[in-house]
RNA sequence: GGAGAGAUGGCUGAGUUGGUCGAAGGCGCUCGACUGGAAAUCGAGUAGACGGGUCAAAAACUCGUCUCGUGGGUUCAAAUCCCACUCUCUCCGCCA
């Protein structure tokens, strides 16, 4: 969410950094309710401020006894003109409301113009891309002849973009969930969080995914419920309504959690495999940082991320995304893109942004700079530390032997109880 | 699921015959005094949001409105009375 007084004073300053994202749509409206808002509540609040004083004075003189019915007749009036004003400002302010929280946010001056992901510009590579001689196969081609994923009976029990993970790759999914937790805790020295996978439609309204992106999530029927579409919104909410003191900041927290998405729209795309599933696993990083370091923590953030493939020998590339490819709520993101060979591309498994102080006004998040300060918002930022499931494909893929046997990576091999290499059963 | 108790400022904790209560006291914190320095002690200060004024603007200052879980109601006037909801705690039942 904006911050509704930069708005009032820089409208066309706002409305250049919206047209960067492609929206021309202007805030006339806006300016138009907002200033309306301000007309009433300095109409009601000179009443109310009437109001008291002569309650005031009913009070003084029924004290000493005196007859106060002319004044309380005279109020019953002006109590009446105030439940008016009071409900034209709180219908002002419902639309003003519901207005703001549709505005994404304004991209940082660093990110690339752009109309979509085309645009992206790639920031560096890591990593040497395998030589195979022999053509290499899909990761669901050699999952499925290892019999270590399960595509068919996961559409059978629970439908199209769920799997089975079985014997060595439920245990390579295990590995490497716990091989990022490790690597984050103990070496970036994030706190760990294991948070709710469910949670109320207040905390998808701090962090952005409400009300515009309800159709990409599952709703739990019958309750405020919706399942998580990444464990950013249960840990960005962790301190929502709260002022944390600023010498707590910056907050580093990691969590693991599944992830649950309706994948609406995207029918067609991606529907083999584990790229695109409604369900999946996921490492999250999560910051709470001040305002003036927030860039900085990004890039810190976004090596944080980094080193979990350079650990697994997997060659990557990172990207800066363009104004049109940017999330809703995000100033600036980078992805990091894996290479996956029986595509010859490179595929996102991470997204590491910086919301600045967007979802924090929108959470209420604050922190105290120092004592006796006014408290500020913090900014938030978050990044998949990574995608566990995209993680398993880029490793099935670029391990992959002639014989079909896949190798497992050095820093995974404690994790897979000293497991070489998986072969078919 | 059943029965009961409760929700007040950073924390703790008063306040329920409605009327200077945004709110006593304590703790914590900030500033000052005392001290060679510190502790102890003493003094002062210490919630947030929104809006008006001042101002180019911000900060600061000042005036006002709202907020004592949330939403609504009664009243000239609500932390205090009424209703609904949420959450917490205790006991019982059920349960991984």
């Amino acid at each position: 969410m904006l911050d509704i007084k930069v708005i009032r004073q820089n409208p066309e300053k706002i409305a250049a950094g919206l047209a960067r994202r492609g929206l021309t749509a202007g805030l006339d409206n806006f300016l138009e309710l907002d200033s309306r808002r301000r007309e009433l509540l300095v109409e009601a609040e000179a009443l109310k401020n009437r109001r008291n004083q002569v309650s005031a004075e009913v009070a003084q003189r029924k004290k000493k006894g005196q007859d106060a019915t002319e004044l309380i007749a005279a109020m019953r009036e002006v109590a009446d003109r105030i439940k008016e004003l009071d409900e034209a400002i709180r219908t002002t302010e419902e639309e003003l409301q519901q207005l703001l929280l549709t505005i994404p946010n304004i991209p940082h001056e660093s990110v690339p113009d752009g109309l979509d992901d085309t645009a992206n510009v790639e920031v560096r590579r890591w990593g040497e891309l395998p030589q195979f001689d022999f053509e290499p196969l899909p990761h669901w081609e050699i999952a499925e002849k290892l019999n270590i994923i399960d595509f068919e009976r996961g559409s059978k029990v629970a439908g199209a973009r769920f799997v089975f993970y079985r014997g060595a790759g439920a245990r390579l999914e295990r590995a490497l969930v716990n091989f990022m937790l490790d690597l984050h805790t103990i070496k970036h020295g994030y706190t760990e969080i294991f948070p709710p996978f469910m949670v109320n439609s207040n905390s998808m309204v701090g962090t952005g995914q409400l009300p515009k992106f309800a159709a990409d999530m599952f709703h739990v029927e019958g309750t405020d419920y919706y399942l998580i579409p990444t464990a950013e919104v249960p840990v960005t909410n962790l301190y929502s309504g709260e002022i944390l003191d600023g010498e707590q900041l910056p907050i580093y927290h990691v969590a693991y959690s599944a992830c649950f998405r309706a994948e609406a729209g995207a029918a067609g795309r991606d529907t083999r495999g584990l790229i695109r599933q409604h369900q999946f696993n996921k490492v999250e990083l999560v910051k709470f940082s001040r305002p003036e370091n927030s860039y900085e923590e990004l890039e810190k953030l976004t090596r944080d991320a980094e080193e979990v493939l350079q650990l697994l020998g997997l060659p990557y590339r990172v990207v800066v995304l363009s104004t049109g490819d940017l999330g809703f709520s995000a100033a600036k993101t980078y992805d990091l893109e894996v290479w996956l060979p029986s595509a010859a591309t490179y595929r996102e498994i991470s997204s590491c942004s910086n919301f600045e102080d967007f979802q924090a006004r929108r959470a209420g998040i604050r922190f105290r700079p120092g004592p006796k300060e006014k408290p500020r918002f913090v900014h938030t930022l978050n990044g998949s530390g990574v995608a566990v499931g995209r993680t398993v494909a880029a490793i099935l893929e670029n391990y992959q032997q002639k014989d079909g046997t896949v190798l497992i990576p050095k820093a995974l091999k404690p994790y897979m109880g000293g497991l070489e290499v998986i072969r078919p059963e």
